[in-house]
DNA sequence: TTGTATATGTTATAACATAACATTATACCA
DNA sequence: TGGTATAATGTTATGTTATAACATATACAA
C-alpha cells in the first residue's frame, strides 16, 4: 500500500475570505525569484511589478487593469509592456491565463511542474482556485487517447459557486 | 447486464479529412430547424446564414469571418448582426463558442442536451471536435464537489494532434 | 570595453465585442 | 382586419483585448 503523509488537507482548499493574503503574495514573489534563478531568466521590475499586481488578490485580473494600476501613479506605461511581461511570466510558469475571462491570476503551485491549468471559478467572489485532480487529469488522458488524439494543451475552466459564497435562491 | 446498441461506433469520431461535408450541413440545418419550431424560436435568414457559414467546416470560425463572408457579395452587414445571431444560435444549442480561439463552431449533438462543451482542437488541421466524454465529465464533477464547488458552467478545450495529423518530428 | 543578446520604449493598428437607440417585421388578439 | 405588443434587425459609435514593427536602452560575457 502506498504511503499517505500530507502535513495538511489544505493544499488545494478555496482561498478563504479572510485568509492572510500576504502570505501568498510574498511566497509567490519569493518563490517566483527562485525559479527565476535557477531558469536563469531575470524577474526585472516590471515583470516583477506585474507579478505583485496579479498576486493581489485571487480575483483573475485583466491586462489593462494591470496597466492602469501601474500607471495610477501618473505613469505612462503602454499595454505592450504589460503583455510583455505577462508573457514571460507565463512561460516561466508563475501566471496562468484564463481563457473564459481574458485575465491572469498568480500561479498557486510555482515549482512543482504541474501544468494542468485546471481552474474553478466562482461567479458571486469571482475568485479563482486551481483544481489540479489527478483522477480528473487521468480521465481526461484517456478519454482523449481514446479518440486517438495527442494532448498539446488543455483548458479546464469550471464556472460557478464556491464553498463560501452560495447559490443565488 | 446493460443493452449496449450503437448503430455505429463513428458517433464521437473526429471528423475525417474527405468525409461528405454537405451531410454534416445538412443534417444540421435540419436540425436546427426542427429545435427552432419545438421550442418556437425563429431561425431567421440571416440566423440561418450565420448557421450555414459556422458549419462550412470542423473549423471553428471567428465572428468577423463570418461577417467578411457575409458581406464578400457586397453586402454592409454590420457587426452586431452576426454576434446576435450568434448568441441566438448559442441560447438554443446550435453553436459553441471555443474561449481558447474566439471563435464558433456547429454543434454536433443538437437536440441531446449535452452542454458539456468539451472539445478537441487540431493544432495542424484546426478541426474541432466535440468530446463528451461520459467519465470525464464523472470525474471532473467529483473532483468539483470534493472542493465543496457547485458547477455552474465548464470549459474544456484540449489543444493537440488529431488522429489524422502527426505531431511535428 | 565592446559586441551581442535581452529587455524595454513607442506608435500604430488589429481583432474581438457590446452599448444605445432607431426602424422594421411578425405575431396575436380584439 | 387593424392595432398593438413583441421580437428582430439596422445603424452608429465605442469599448476591450491583443499584437506588429521598429527604435532605444540595458545587462552580461568575452
Amino acid at each position: 500500500m502506498a504511503t499517505r503523509t500530507h502535513k495538511h488537507t489544505d493544499t488545494h482548499a478555496f482561498p478563504k475570505p479572510g485568509h492572510n493574503h500576504d502570505r501568498c503574495t510574498a511566497d509567490a514573489l519569493k518563490k517566483a525569484a527562485a525559479v527565476c534563478a535557477q531558469r536563469k531568466t531575470r524577474l526585472t521590475d516590471i515583470r516583477r511589478e506585474v507579478l505583485e499586481l496579479v498576486w493581489k488578490s485571487h480575483v483573475p485580473v485583466g491586462a489593462y487593469d494591470i496597466l492602469s494600476q501601474l500607471n495610477s501613479g501618473g505613469g505612462r506605461t503602454a499595454p505592450m509592456a504589460v503583455y510583455r511581461a505577462l508573457e514571460f511570466l507565463l512561460e516561466n510558469g508563475l501566471v496562468h491565463r484564463l481563457a473564459s475571462l481574458n485575465a491572469f491570476i498568480g500561479c498557486a503551485h510555482i515549482g512543482k511542474d504541474h501544468h494542468a491549468a485546471q481552474f474553478l471559478i466562482c461567479r458571486v467572489c469571482e475568485t479563482a482556485a486551481e483544481l489540479d485532480s489527478a483522477p480528473l487529469t487521468r480521465a481526461l488522458t484517456q478519454a482523449v487517447a481514446e479518440r486517438g488524439f495527442t494532448i498539446d494543451s488543455q483548458i479546464v475552466e469550471i464556472s460557478g459557486f464556491c464553498p463560501h459564497c452560495s447559490p443565488p435562491t
